[in-house]
DNA sequence: AATTGTTGGGAAAGCGCATTCCCACTGCAT
DNA sequence: ATGCAGTGGGAATGCGCTTTCCCAACAATT
């Protein structure tokens, strides 16, 4: 048994299949009170469900709205895609998922796809990247997303501009003022700690770890600090352990060789790039029998919920991360704000974060 | 600029629609290779993408799996989400998200969106509800996944059979072990700790949570306990939150009575209906001055993979969530085990998980 | 009473593609 | 030379729906 038609419908209830239509779809013309009845009973007893994809072949406009991560396991993401969906609920579309590892290959492949199933809209999470390796890719997903703009598509972008994007409308940036917070952060942290800094950070060229290191380095350089040394490793938990372990050792080194004392004071304040990064810090810190706040102090970057809870309460910026997932979906839905502007999509909206410190980075003498 | 189609490119090589049909989409018939290569050709300048709405509909398949979850953030619905994510990408498919925060209502509505867009298959995790007043909805998203499945789709179901769905192929459960594996959890526990349990549960009627309070208390039971009191509250951080408050106003009651004294010994130890509410009743006991495990015990259920590095780590079962997505994906893509069966879909794929001691439920008199 | 709107409904033309026929042509055996 | 299967390509139909256009019936206007 086939799923029924509109004009299996129609016929049922003695009418063509256009007033079924008309009736059963939100169309402009309303039919009459009777006839309206009679069709909404015959679907009714048929079961009928419209074929969503034959309704946005006939109006070119499918409800959908494609939204691109790199894992979607990641707090970060699935905070994000919260906000997405939300929107989308709200709009009363769905909303398509694809998972990439920020690989900018896979993202091209996922833009396509979304193309293809005619998406009304993309939202474009995870940072991107600026590798050289990954120039190629950039410069395809670029063109990828180009296309699919000028195809009249709207494309929400998350944190930074597309690399190699053009200038076109269907553009919506969501700022996140990564590189400012950061400041404000390393700022605070300067403020009340005298020790050494060290940041972990994501491999180079991923622009939200880069741009959140550059912001750590001016805020302590403002605060007339030297530059801290910046560990590379990969921009997860994974890599945020790997760190911790290569701090833990150079703080051994430091004890062994006279230049740090234990219980003195902690041995450095290490900013990461995000939280779960810090969190695997901490992590690998404590594995080699370190303790935070005691041997060194950290900070992390996101203010994922789920990582509230943690002991000690880690430092962080807070980000509104299923705000941005909404709001970067809100601008790709048409309606400008009317803003008495250039016309132009005025940069977007753009939201802030929260510097907020806790137990990870308090240091008691 | 519409985006261009497949008769454009037909136009442009200078061939029928069908031939271009042939060469660009996988066909039995290959034409010969000039053909193929002008119209690639072509394809290529025009930047053709084919329009899968227009392909879903000629061969009634959409190359969409439909998941349905409670909340996309959170942790344990996100790693599933991870599993069917990876599965659809092997299979080239996408994933279309619905998030319904359990309300079979919307679960209803999620699923006939799917069937709207001509899913492939739907997975449908998170829990099912027996309460009362959701009978009504329970039924009418049998209805609508019975008839989905008469329809021709395959159903992924995580867990627990959907309440009041026919006996159908299409159906595909997953099954979890929750109430063996609770009252394996409860009975380690109870061989190494003498004192009082006690049971932070989901609202009645919440299956898995259901299933994994029944365990909890046989595995007590098997080992000569009292049956535990159940304490009721939200399935998430929040509800585990406020149990929290509540035990640690309990705690404090036995000692102000005298029937307890601190630094004894652990008054209670605290079984959780998840990971999230151990968490979320550890953060109600800390508020209040009490800690883990010295105050009380606390066991929690999933084995979140963020708060792996909880402190002190966090007694629990593992689940292999990611399986299960996978899992349920893949029992929905047709390609039937081939066990010299009854036929029928001998229950499909089962998985275990394993109980975790750590931490939080050690107790060193 | 004749004309002009106005309304409610149907017929038909796509939307972009897959696919089933059908036709012209080749190479081979007869 | 005639018949045949085999091959590469096109014409046409249909997937299920929306929408424009058209027509009949009726009410309202001078």
């Amino acid at each position: 048994m086939a799923a029924s038609t509109l004009t299996e419908v129609a016929r049922l209830a003695g009418v063509s299949p256009a007033t079924a239509s008309r009736v059963l779809n939100g169309s402009a013309r309303k039919p009459g009170p009777g006839v309206s009845e009679r069709v909404r009973q015959a679907a009714e007893t048929l079961g009928y469900i419209p074929n969503a994809q034959a309704q946005a072949l006939a109006k070119s406009s499918s409800g959908l709205v494609g939204l691109i991560v790199h894992d979607i396991a990641d707090p970060y993401f699935s905070a994000i895609a919260r906000g997405v969906q939300e929107v989308a609920r709200e709009q009363h579309k769905m909303v398509l998922l694809a998972t990439t590892g920020g690989t900018p290959a896979d993202e091209k492949e996922a833009v396509a796809a979304f193309a293809a199933r005619r998406a009304d809209a993309i939202v474009i999470a995870g940072s991107r990247s600026r590798r050289p390796e990954d120039e190629k890719g950039n410069a395809d997903l670029a063109a990828e997303l180009d296309r699919y703009c000028r195809n009249g598509g709207h494309v929400g972008v998350v944190g930074q501009a597309i690399v190699g994007a053009g200038a076109l409308d269907g553009y919506h940036l969501v700022e996140v003022p990564n590189e400012e917070l950061a400041m404000e952060l390393a700022g605070k942290l300067a403020a009340s700690y005298s020790g050494d800094f060290v940041i972990i950070g994501g491999p180079e060229g991923l622009i939200t770890s880069d741009d959140r290191i550059r912001g750590f380095q001016s805020g302590l350089a403002a605060a007339g600090r030297p530059a801290a040394e910046v560990l590379r490793a990969s921009f997860n938990r994974a890599g945020g352990y790997e760190a911790g372990l290569e701090l833990a050792r150079r703080i051994q080194d430091a004890r062994a060789s006279g230049a740090s004392k234990e219980g003195e004071k902690p041995g450095l304040c290490i900013l990461a790039a995000n939280d779960v990064m810090a969190i695997g810090a901490t992590a690998g810190l404590r594995s080699q029998g370190f303790r935070i706040p005691r041997d060194a102090l950290i900070a992390g970057f996101d203010d994922i919920e789920t990582l509230r809870d943690f002991r000690p309460g880690l430092s962080t910026v807070r980000l509104p991360l299923e705000e941005i997932g909404r709001l970067a979906t809100l601008s790709t839905a048409g309606a400008e704000a009317p803003d008495g502007g250039d016309g132009h999509d005025d940069d977007g909206p753009s939201v802030t974060g929260q510097v907020t410190l806790r137990r990870s980075t308090e240091w008691t003498p």
